[in-house]
RNA sequence: GGCGCGUUCGUCUAGCGGUUAGGACGCUGGCUUCUCACGUCGGUAACACGGGUUCGAUCCCCGUACGCGCUACCA
């Protein structure tokens, strides 16, 4: 099936392998350095990566630097270390140079310049002397009248040598000229079939008065250089298909396939923003979040391989992705969802990797280094983030809480005296505390003072701890040590005496 | 306003004309002879609406509603 865009054919075909015709895929992530990486841009770019090792092609990271009013100081840093310590590693890009770069498009002015000559001459380019002021003018006036807003074609007729003249003393910007009238007809792999009339595509400004060119103009060419073959990108750029479309057209090349991705959504499904919680992939790395539970967590937004299993490696989502089937719809963004998959990647953590990494999350906690080792593991079933371990740890670490209204209850039953004399008889004869020693010292006060169940477990715990919830007591125990578990048992009993 | 894209449990989704519409998160009940967490066994809840096409529509077509996106010398 081939559909007919003006002279050039587009291929309806996803252009992968398992089609028959053996083609090297090449994607590309073309991010612009306008602030702190957005997850939803790390979503595009994971996608992108996904799909091109599966395919076995090449990955192009290009740096979209053509807005000299938005670049934001640190932005290209921010993105080459997200990116690292996200795992998505591009074959091809800054600080990895190869002939078809290089890779910011600032520093591939002189090529747009050509390029855009060469438009100019066909005449499917024009020079526009408009001022911004003026097209600011013109379109209130438009929206004020209710009717389409959009460039009205002024200068779209000026005859070259008028232009040629004009240009010498006048600021001007480079347009299209896109066709006035039929159908833009164009398949999307994951939006199929799609139809936009001509006559709601802009002129649309290639060359700015500053002599940069616009995102429309260095895509197109950079990707026709780069012999980009699928462009994985968001939902937002759509709409400006076909003006990309026309531009191969006017060149003479051949449109790489298109994949627009659905979108990430608030909760209230806006557009995700940082009004509504965090967006930057930064944000979630520094409050604790595993690199591979995010890009695990933001491959499932928009697809899924379907079954039971939510927990994939990234081998196993290279393995199971499939382009085709890529969800249409938006997807809101659940950190709900997120902190559970995070929680399962921290259990499921390997335990030295996992005591490693969380000794980085201690902050100002001070510990017994030589039992830190056990509280942490203690508490590794109980993480959401790595930045819960301060937290999670104080019951270790601090001191023993005031009891509540039903501690206290708890303290002052009968039973509890009991408990807690044979409690320190019996560690007292230990050794050492260990986990195991206070299993065996719970056995033998079980046996001796005939208490079992909650009013035997439950005034210890609260004895060491002063609350009623906490981690499995025997590591709290050890934790504290043998010396300290009698203290403060011993402490609660004489505070009862003295009240 | 115009154009485009979209719409399955609250959320992420499976489904590709015939299913008790499945899974995951969340919420919730039981078990886990200390709590919480973990784990485990259950429960909960959805095809936006209206027309077609068809023996039969969640699935195909049309319309409506709603949502989102685009409508810049930003990407």
């Amino acid at each position: 099936m081939q559909i007919h865009i003006n002279s050039s054919n587009y291929q309806d075909q996803a252009g992968i392998k398992s089609k028959g015709e053996i083609m090297t895929v090449v994607t590309r992530f073309a991010p612009s350095p306008t602030g702190l990486v957005h997850v939803g841009s790390h979503r595009t770019a994971l996608y992108n990566y996904i799909f091109t090792r599966q395919q076995g092609g090449k990955f192009i990271l290009r740096v979209e630097d053509t807005d000299q009013n938005r670049y934001v100081e640190g932005a290209v840093e921010n993105l080459l270390s997200s990116l690292e310590q996200l795992g998505v590693k591009y074959d091809v890009g800054p600080g990895k140079e190869d002939e078809n770069g290089p890779y910011f498009q600032s520093k591939r002015r002189d090529i747009y310049t050509k390029e855009v000559q060469k438009l100019l001459n066909a005449g499917h380019a024009y020079r526009c002397f408009c001022s911004a002021e003026t097209l600011e003018a013109v379109r209130k006036e438009q929206m004020e009248k209710h009717i389409p807003t959009g460039y009205n074609g002024k200068c779209r007729n000026i005859p070259k040598e008028e232009s040629d003249k004009r240009a010498e003393t006048e600021d001007f910007v480079i347009r299209l000229k896109t066709p006035q009238d039929g159908v833009c007809a164009f398949h999307d792999i994951v939006r199929g079939d799609v139809r936009i009339s001509w006559s709601q595509v802009d002129d649309q400004v290639l060359v700015k008065s500053d002599g940069f060119p616009t995102y429309h103009l260095a895509n197109v060419v950079d990707d026709h250089y780069m012999q980009v073959t699928h462009i994985i990108r968001g939902e937002e750029w759509l709409p400006s298909v076909p003006k990309h479309l026309f531009l191969y057209d006017c060149f003479g090349w051949e449109p790489p396939r298109m994949v627009h991705l659905p979108l990430l959504l608030n909760a209230d499904k806006s557009k995700l923003s940082k009004r509504q919680g965090d967006v930057a992939v930064e944000d979630y790395l520094k409050k604790g979040y595993i690199p591979e539970a995010l890009n695990n967590f933001l491959a499932l937004l928009g697809w899924n391989p379907g079954g039971k299993n939510e927990i994939y490696s990234m081998e196993e989502l290279i393995a199971a992705f499939d382009i085709n089937k890529i969800n249409k719809a938006g997807a809101v963004f659940d950190v709900q969802k997120l902190n559970w998959m995070n929680g399962q990647y921290i259990k499921n953590m390997d335990t030295a990797k996992y005591l490693k990494e969380a000794r980085k999350w201690l902050e100002n906690t001070k510990v017994n280094e030589s039992k830190l080792d056990t509280a942490l593991m203690a508490v590794k079933t109980s993480l959401t983030t790595f930045q819960d371990i301060p937290d999670k740890l104080t019951v270790f670490t601090g001191d023993p809480a005031i009891p509540d209204a039903d501690a206290k209850e708890m303290l002052a039953l009968d039973s509890t005296r009991t408990v807690f004399t044979s409690y320190i008889e019996k560690i007292s004869i230990l050794e050492e505390l260990t986990v195991d020693g206070f299993k065996t010292v719970m056995q033998a006060a079980q046996a001796e003072t005939g208490v079992k169940g909650k009013l035997l477990w439950m005034p210890v715990r609260i004895g060491l701890t002063g609350e009623m919830h906490g981690p499995e007591l025997g590591y709290i125990a050890e934790y504290l040590g043998k010396e300290e578990n009698i203290r403060r048992i011993k402490s609660w009993e004489a505070k009862k005496q003295r009240s």
